[in-house]
DNA sequence: GGTTTAGTGAACAAACTGTACAATAAACAT
DNA sequence: ATGTTTATTGTACAGTTTGTTCACTAAACC
């Protein structure tokens, strides 16, 4: 499992030898993550392969969640520059955005993280993370100049289907290797969702269940 | 990490001894889970809670991922016994369908299962295994019946966005205490991933994108 | 050059793991 | 009912990992 940490931060990030250990631990975090999955990593194999003192380990983090988190964190703090918000109406300011860096520009950048992270070797958390930014953000975006009354299904539950959905796509992308472009991906993502599966798999025209049932 | 374990079962599974011994000892990993998290359950703990000696648990299990397994295993016998291909262009198939126990309803059956397993509690092996069964239900579901050549997205990205979709979906109820039924659950995944979210928004029209993009 | 701060190595108790073995208790067969 | 088989038990053991302490060294800073 994997906890929420409370940092404590002793040490002067400015320092150079703080920056070397920290990006040490952090590197080789991720390379034995992928070598043997997280779990199985010890604090021992990590401070062993990174010439690190164990000792020095502790004088920085917690545990080994710590070290995830600052990971994690760094990684979160560059998608947080990535993602606008896009008026879903305006279909000109929507094929601009998908030229713009996307969410799938992120996870290229961090592929191996990703991987990792999203493989059994990875842990929940870092998924669960994934999946509320997304909700939060699909939320946030259709919120926007939608007419309450006419919506059909719960908002909570279109952004959480939006953004399991996303991440199934992002899953199935890093897992055969990035065979489209990022732009092509966002562009699939985008058409799918937005038109439905009838839509997606060439139908004519969505046959209509006859009886009706509201969003409450 | 969660390890795919090669069971070398020596006890007899129908001698009253061996199943008291392993319900007590599934059972408490499960609450065990729920308290601590999977990863700071420990072999201890479990025989511990349930009673039985240590010695016994390494009698009939390698590690905790392989009782974890057990488990999993019997939820997913059951789930197998629920799953139905449908037609999707049959209206009146579809209708039926989900009138009939659906992944909902296995879901609501095993609520405190996947209530952990879905958690930061849990470990991505899950995660993974419900994505890899459910993606494969899709296509299956998908490819009956379909025109390859007016395939507008490739289909394995289709099918892992509506895995992830009803994941996502699966995961927002479960976190909301079952707030709705499982047959309505059902009819929102249907209503919204195949008419797309225009549809679900109530807008009257999608706007179309001017630049096209195929599938390949 | 002197001071502050980070990193080191050794040592420690505590906990968990995985295995072995002899003893006990429950289930089974006839 | 009795003897046999099989599961479970308690104890013990070596090997790891963990988290902490402490005195020492090395690097960075002024």
């Amino acid at each position: 499992m994997v906890t929420v940490p409370q940092r404590r931060r002793t040490a002067n990030p400015d320092d150079p030898r703080v920056r070397r250990t920290l990006k040490l631990l952090g590197d080789t975090l991720i390379a034995l993550i992928e070598e043997k999955g997280y779990d199985a990593v010890t604090i021992q194999d990590i401070t062993d392969r990174a010439q690190v003192s164990r000792t020095t380990f502790y004088l920085h983090f917690r545990d080994k969640d710590e070290l995830l988190f600052e990971n994690m964190r760094a990684i979160y703090d560059d998608l947080a520059t990535i993602s606008v918000k896009v008026d879903f109406n305006d279909p000109a300011a929507v094929e601009a955005a998908l030229c713009e860096p996307t969410d799938f520009e992120h996870v290229q950048k961090y592929v191996s993280f990703y991987r990792v992270m999203l493989s059994d070797k990875g842990s929940m958390t870092f998924y669960l993370r994934v999946m509320e930014y997304l909700a939060t953000v699909m939320s946030a975006t259709m919120i926007d100049g939608m007419d309450e009354r006419r919506l059909r299904i719960p908002l909570p539950l279109l952004a959480h289907m939006a953004a399991g959905a996303e991440i199934g796509l992002i899953m199935w992308w890093i897992n055969h290797d990035l065979p489209y472009t990022p732009a092509q991906m966002a562009r699939f993502l985008y058409d799918a969702q937005m038109n439905g599966i009838w839509w997606a798999l060439g139908m004519a025209e969505a046959p209509r269940l006859t009886f009706e049932q509201g969003p409450g």
